[in-house]
DNA sequence: TCCCCTGACTAATGCGCATTAGTCCGCGGC
DNA sequence: GCCGCGGACTAATGCGCATTAGTCAGGGGA
């Protein structure tokens, strides 16, 4: 039942004005000093070297808001991603893209700020909406499906730099960093033909988001250029559809390559394990399966599937850097496709002769 | 490579300046309005509207640090989790944590926003250092053992209103809040005795941490109040000192209660369930297990084990309310300990008679 | 000797907002 | 007919800092 109390006439936190006085200058000059001059403005060693005593003496912290009102700057940089809570479970799928943020903006001199969109909150008449909130911050990444579009454009119209993780379309003006789904998707197909395969069918739950588009394109260019002939198998219901029986038809049609994309749920994937247990047969001996992916971490215990890894951390990073772009260039135009690595795994392998 | 470009004429975000000049007033009224006008200024409900609709027509949102520096305060709560990058294996339990942090912030108006210690960036001089910058938000909650204590010294001295969650007793004047492990722990012997054990082991790792003193002392305060006699032992190496040889001896003695205590290896539990299993003994057949705290998730297919539940979510929700009652009343006094709740599990039963 | 220049600083200003002291107008009371 | 008063606002100020214009003393150069 311990009482903590605020001091009430509050010694508060040391201001430069206070560092100046006890260092004998002018505030300017602790200002000067303390971020770095860069203006150039002649310094004597010995007066940098009191402000700088002083500052440590009072144990002196500059105020992050007051800098960024200032200077509209405090090199801080947000990271605003839309779930329930923040995303600092591990088994999170963001987590890893978080490592590769934070690493990218230590190395470039930043601090990070996480944001979250705390959903339930009433907005006030007035008061800074969630996204809002990322102002504190000099610029912001933005991580998820889910951020709400319209407050995001006002945001970025109104000259704020945002980068988004995961493609992004509707906004144009809306940078962006994205895993190269199709040309990934590409390369597993062309790895199946290499191991004899000619026919592939690409089973997707129906989906209209850009990761499973670019996943399609990538398939049907690699196809073409292959001269593989395959077929998009797109089921709403893909546990009910993909069946054994279902396999079994396709085998009949001289299919030996199934290909599945990754969802948050892995649908398609689950389905397709089911249904080639169900016809009793086994991959990669009677057919190859690939995973447009990583499995889902129950699904660890099974042999690795072949496809391929989205490089997460480097997603992060690659976000961070073109954020650092716009903040000190105004503009980046570094491309913003992550390029994936294929997984070899264990599922896929040479196609049966029939 | 798309090129994206922020708007060199910045035509930036709208100030209340525009709002005020397209609803024909001051600047003075839009803040009044915006803001809830707290100080019974009277308004005429026309202006208001207009004031309202002009905000809404140009997008209008307040500068979260323009209103830190001026009011001292943005309704934005802090959270720091002190480790080397977004937390790896701490994250799982501080998970629940935030859970809870967060319900109650939303509940209580506030928004939040998340620190982590990126410990690896050089400290520039004059630049704020990874604790300085929580000073965005009007108060923080800190989480984890290893917040460097003297920063965060400074930082409560210069009358910040923090809150530590989990018991912190070098700094006097910081508040904090724990579970209370002392009176979970009296409860479990309680239990013991209920069932009718007359005797009982608590086993530990050497460890000075609050949670593990506060434990023993919970302990020893419901021998004595109980009337049962007991005994703790601290293991260095608990895998090393707890084994079935030793367990034989203790039941020789008379032990048929055994409490482990639960720490981030959870190596004094681990040892005792070998050690029980590796004389041969069944819990709670032959003798009653108990474990101060919850077992570890790679644990979770062997029986439940009697103890208690640290609420963690609670604690959370706790550390707000104590936050917010620092910063409206300048002052907490509500009892920093959260009750943890009795798990009867499925290790303890009946004291076997002799 | 006078002037200009450079080095080492400081005064003043403003970022966007909240707040504190007004200001001004209309109306009821005497 | 003048005063006072409350309603509906606005002008001015300052939060803590960065930045832009100075200021001032001393040292050449002409």
């Amino acid at each position: 039942m311990a009482e903590i109390r605020l001091p009430k006439a509050r010694r508060g936190r040391p201001r430069q004005a206070e560092v100046a006085r006890l260092a004998g200058v002018s505030q300017t000059t602790v200002s000067l000093v303390l971020s770095g001059n860069k203006q150039g403005i002649a310094l004597h060693p010995d007066t940098r070297a009191r402000v700088l005593q002083a500052a440590r003496q009072l144990g002196y912290a500059p105020d992050p808001a007051a800098q960024r009102l200032a200077a509209a700057r405090n090199d801080l940089l947000g990271v605003f991603s839309f779930t329930a809570t923040f995303p600092t479970d591990v088994a999170h799928s963001y987590y890893p893209i978080l490592v590769g943020v934070e690493q990218e903006a230590v190395a470039r001199g930043y601090d990070l700020v996480l944001f979250t969109g705390s959903s339930s909150a009433p907005a006030r008449a007035g008061r800074a909406d969630a996204l809002d909130r990322v102002r504190l911050a000099d610029g912001c990444l933005f991580l998820g499906r889910h951020v709400p579009a319209d407050e995001l454009r006002r945001l970025v119209e109104q000259g704020y730099p945002a980068v988004h993780i995961g493609r992004r379309d509707e906004l144009d003006s809306l940078a962006w960093v994205g895993a190269d789904y199709a040309e990934a998707t590409a390369e597993v197909v062309r790895r199946l033909a290499a191991l004899g395969h000619r026919h592939v069918v690409l089973v997707c739950e129906t989906d209209e988001a850009l990761a499973s588009t670019d996943r399609e394109r990538g398939f049907r260019g690699a196809l073409a250029q292959t001269g593989l002939t395959g077929e998009v198998v797109r089921a709403a219901d893909p546990a009910a559809e993909i069946t054994g029986e279902w396999v079994r038809s396709q085998l009949a049609a001289g299919v030996r390559a199934f290909v599945a994309e990754e969802t948050d749920t892995c649908a398609a994937w689950r389905a397709l394990l089911t249904a080639v247990e169900d016809a009793g047969l086994t991959a990669p001996a009677d057919l190859s399966l690939a995973l447009l992916g990583a499995p889902p971490a129950d699904l660890a215990h099974l042999p690795e599937p072949t496809g391929f890894d989205v490089p997460k951390a480097e997603l992060g990073a690659a976000a961070v850097r073109t954020l650092t772009a716009l903040l000190t260039a105004g503009a980046a135009d570094c491309s913003p496709l992550v390029p994936c690595e294929f997984r070899p795994g264990r599922t896929a392998g040479p196609a049966p002769h029939p």
